[in-house]
DNA sequence: GAAGGTATGTTCGGTAGCGCACACAAGTTA
DNA sequence: TAACTTGTGTGCGCTACCGAACATACCTTC
């Protein structure tokens, strides 16, 4: 029997806790593109996806943007509002479709200052966000283009169930802040040593293990600081 | 008269906050080049620096490092201790000999758990940190070596009392991740025109304006968060 | 003042990624 | 079928930065 959709971080809460906000919790379809929240903007609520990847976005004054984190059913937007800025100057933009669960600010923040196991929960997420966030950055610095192909591929195949996505070169490009060419031509490598195969948009991945051997060690650096913060994300629920 | 050196963060505590931890505060010496925390390290305590600078740094497998964030007296070290993962991935490195207060991580913990205003600081001060370690990775990929500089000094500077500091090309260099003949390069443009002016190891910013104009848009876009989040640290205390 | 270490200056060939231009091919719409 | 949109492939000159080697200048130590 297969177990419905679910977030990691709320199916980690303590039952009590979780009874509590269940009510107040709402099912709401993103569609790619959907904008969550803009830089600057007031968040009204957190968001726990399910199914839907979002990216956290950096926008630049000359319009270029640069993905600094990506977050699926391991966690959750909107950090913001517990840290206290209930604003941050990224962007959350919608990556791949798909469902989230959505919680008002309010509701969020009431249950975070209970303290207790939900904040420590929330807490440590962060933690293992910011790491997220710095190892990318670093990466930006050093590794080349193929390698950070290779690292954005691996962090959205660990978010979906399956072995494919549907996403453009010119997106990726955008996401890593390259060129779409610099992207065709890791991408054209990848595909030529038949690690991966894609087609307008569509992406298989064929051969996962080498493309964990081709990736920079910034992948296994916040994966393994993920499980080590949170280890009940390890298994993937599909 | 002449206030003695202060930590803002520590300052802005309420005052029966502040008045509780005193006690278990210890003023330290940090000298140059001492490592405060090592990466995965168990930290022991946490630091609130009155004059001195510390890094954090990221150290790849190859040996290489790169700056991640620059902690002064506006801020503090070991936020991983109240976050809950007690370690993070960086190392802490004493940039600029001075003094710090020294807090142990149980004293942190036990003060940050009685929730309050003491907590809601901590948390905000470490949006503010979240911000900077981005910034920083954005500026790694869409900048020029001589923009980071000036971002780079710049920070330095709003960490210091006064308009010089002492740091080597070769060190700058490792702290942004690029080599030292970029940096010498870089320096020796801002000299010829007059911005700074320097000789071995030791840095006289001239014209703190014109480096502002030449900086990229990310210093603004994280002393405007800081200012945001913790509006008390406007003003040098020197 | 000589010797040695250290900080900075400069050169040179190599390369990754950029910006641009254009070709092509797969879908979509008319 | 034809026109159009969209995604991908490729070539070209350019620039910033890299890696290495070496020169020079300054400071310290003896």
């Amino acid at each position: 029997m297969n177990s419905p959709p679910l977030n990691h971080l709320l199916n980690a809460l303590p039952l009590s806790d979780f009874e509590r906000i269940k009510p107040k919790l709402e099912t709401v379809t993103l569609n790619m593109g959907d904008v969550l929240y803009e830089s600057g903007d007031q968040m009204r609520h957190a968001y726990f996806p399910t199914t839907a990847i979002i990216s956290l976005l950096y926008v630049l004054e000359d319009g270029s943007s640069v993905e600094i984190a990506v977050v699926g059913n391991e966690g959750m937007l909107g950090i913001a509002l517990f840290m206290g800025g209930h604003t941050t100057p990224s962007r959350a933009i919608v990556r791949c479709k798909g469902q989230a669960l959505r919680l008002k600010a309010d509701n969020l923040l009431e249950e975070f200052q209970l303290g207790g196991q939900t904040q420590s929960l929330l807490l440590r997420y962060t933690q293992a966000l910011i790491t997220q966030m710095t190892q990318t950055g670093v990466c930006n610095r050093h590794h080349s283009v193929e390698q950070q192909l290779c690292r954005w591929l691996l962090l959205s195949l660990d978010r979906l169930p399956g072995n494919s996505l549907d996403m453009t070169q010119d997106l990726i490009a955008s996401m890593l802040g390259v060129r779409r060419e610099g992207v065709t031509e890791a991408a054209g490598r990848l595909q030529r040593d038949g690690l991966i195969q894609y087609s307008r948009g569509h992406i298989e991945v064929l051969d996962r293990p080498r493309l964990e051997q081709n990736v920079c060690e910034c992948y296994k650096v916040v994966k393994t600081e993920f499980e080590r913060l949170l280890p009940f994300c390890n298994e993937r629920d599909h």
